[in-house]
DNA sequence: TCGTTTTTCTAGAACGATTTAGTAGAACGA
DNA sequence: TCGTTCTACTAAATCGTTCTAGAAAAACGA
């Protein structure tokens, strides 16, 4: 293997110090277009193809990237257009200040390589989406002293957050709920330490997922009276409420409506409930949360968020240094639609 | 600022050298259990957060990341279920080792900053999705001396490809329009240099996007009699089909049967003829490339392919030292559905 | 007991850049 | 002409690790 081509070999080569090879890339105002040209053009000659990245992020401490956290693995986050909308929102501030974008999911289940994973990512700061409370990477993101933008509220460790009013959005669709009558309502919530897809009811202590928590009080304040059930069939993904719906309308104990805590399990329900010929809205209700593109199609009743918009805000609390707001809480809005429907009387 | 905590620092505390701090973390087999638990504890204790990422990088000459090179910006790319369908393929295998993802996307526009991008990444390998051929920042990557893999086949400068048979596919969607009779074809395609989104007809040489030239040469291969026109709305996007294909449908020119290059392309143009109370399949044929979920619930005649399998087998080209193979060829199928129907007689 | 191997730890040199402080010479104003 | 400011460049220190080579101590075999 032949040496590798590094600032010194063509600073030699081009008869200048590397200090103005350096410069040459980064700072050309700071040397004269003629040795700068030479400099590039002998650099081309060896094949440099400029400052290694690693060095570079080494001695001037920064890394050129945001880090983007994600509790479940990463093929079940893109399975949901929510967390996409999220990304691509992101992606676009992240552009504008050439910055890249460095996945990292982060595993409920096993926590330690997750973890593993933070320490070692090279990045500048984080974006933390979706993640618990309380999960070890936050904590080793704050020792690196790496500032974070959470799409929670409830993060003490971020430095900022942008994120909805989980639990007034949630009242507004309970308010919707209980106007039409309903009083037994099965709510169908993210399990990130589910294992199999079976299926399981869960109490409301056993849930661990902060946002769901905030989403069924808000359900409940607005529905006092009403009966809850919390199941759930997995990871977030269309599948889990496919399998969790199924399993309810299999039951003996049907409830009213069917409340998902994300439009992509309420969008599998919707499908359990027509491979079993019943009609969403009709003969049982369902909602959603998020409203993405799908849900306007399928006419599933939903709470709107605007998902592209909390991305881009993310990215500019985390890079835009003229940003001077630390928290946003961006609006939300009912959208009722043919999925939902008066609970039958009896 | 309190001055960093670094190696150096934890080992003077612990009594012990620096080489022994790094070795409690990165070889817990090289040193005696008693000394690590207390360099950790030590570490713990000053609120070290373990080795610095770029100086890691630096030293080992690994980065730990795999960089992801899109050709369009990754607000479009996260627009197609088939770009996040690779990605979660992708995804899937770099947990597997541990390795993260840093997304780039490379505009054909502003070549200059996307390159730019690519030098300054700190990434080991590369993947190379959807990128045109001759884009300046293979070459860059090239001279880094970064091994990449390619979605493509004719990419020379890649180590490795997963592909399809882009013109053996395009020949059998090419053949089930000519059983049906149809000679008159307008193409779909993504236009990589597109400013706006005014649809406009391009000529054969001004694709520009090889994938698509080999679509498109394969359709020809079996419709030899047909005649080809080829219009794009801009990048890949839902809303291009549906500009671009409205265009078309408002000219006095119709063709038989709209092509879009992508399914998202020919969810627009159905789209575009539902707004004019045209039926896809009874009055105009259109149909689709890749095999999105949303083609089969739309029933969109299209071509499928193992789009999270081509992730995982880029995944596997780049990070799995077992892996022998360099180049894979992926199986598709020609898919019909309700959008494509026989042209009517005229 | 003595030489050999193994275990456990360390010193010091990289890794490839950027930064800081500073020098020489050109240009400038009066 | 002299002092001052600019411009164009450089030397050396530094960023925080990991790696190589080797030393000291412990364990082993005969």
């Amino acid at each position: 293997m032949t040496p590798r081509v590094t600032i010194k070999t063509v600073a030699q080569a081009a008869g200048v110090s590397p200090s103005t090879v350096s410069n040459a890339y980064n700072k050309p105002d700071q040397l004269s277009a003629a040795v700068r040209e030479r400099v590039l053009a002998k650099a081309q000659e060896l094949g440099y193809a400029g400052p290694d990245a690693s060095a570079r992020a080494l001695r001037s401490g920064k890394a050129g990237a945001v880090g983007v956290l994600f509790t479940d693995k990463l093929s079940y986050a893109f399975s949901d257009p929510y967390a996409v909308g999220f990304l691509a929102g992101l992606a676009e501030v992240a552009e504008e200040f050439t910055t890249s974008l460095l996945l990292m999911p982060i595993s409920s289940v096993d926590i330690e390589s997750g973890t593993n994973a933070v320490r070692q990512a090279a990045i500048d700061t984080a974006a933390i989406f979706c993640v618990d409370h309380g999960h070890p990477a936050l904590e080793m993101l704050k020792n690196r002293g790496i500032p974070m933008v959470s799409t929670q509220r409830g993060h003490d460790l971020a430095d900022g957050w942008v994120a909805i009013d989980e639990l007034d959005s949630a009242a507004a669709m309970g308010e919707h709920l209980a106007r039409l009558g309903h009083r037994d309502v099965v709510v169908l919530v993210d399990n990130h330490q589910a294992t199999s897809s079976q299926p399981i009811e869960l109490d409301f202590d056993q849930i661990g997922c902060d946002d769901c928590e905030l989403r069924i009080a808000g359900l409940r304040k607005t529905m006092p009276d009403a009966r809850f059930r919390v199941v759930s069939g997995g990871h977030n993904a269309f599948g889990s409420g496919l399998a969790a719906a199924g399993w309810v309308l299999d039951s003996q104990d049907r409830p009213t409506a069917i409340a998902g805590l994300s439009d992509v399990q309420a969008l599998g329900a919707m499908e359990a409930m027509k491979t079993r010929g019943l009609v969403p809205g009709r003969d049982l209700t369902v909602t959603g949360f998020d409203d993405i593109p799908a849900a306007e199609t399928a006419g599933l009743t939903t709470i709107r968020q605007p998902i592209k918009d909390k991305g881009r805000a993310v990215g500019r609390l985390l890079l835009d240094p003229n940003e001077t707001e630390r928290h946003l809480t961006m609006p939300t809005e009912l959208v009722v639609r043919a999925s939902s429907g008066p609970a039958p009387r009896n």
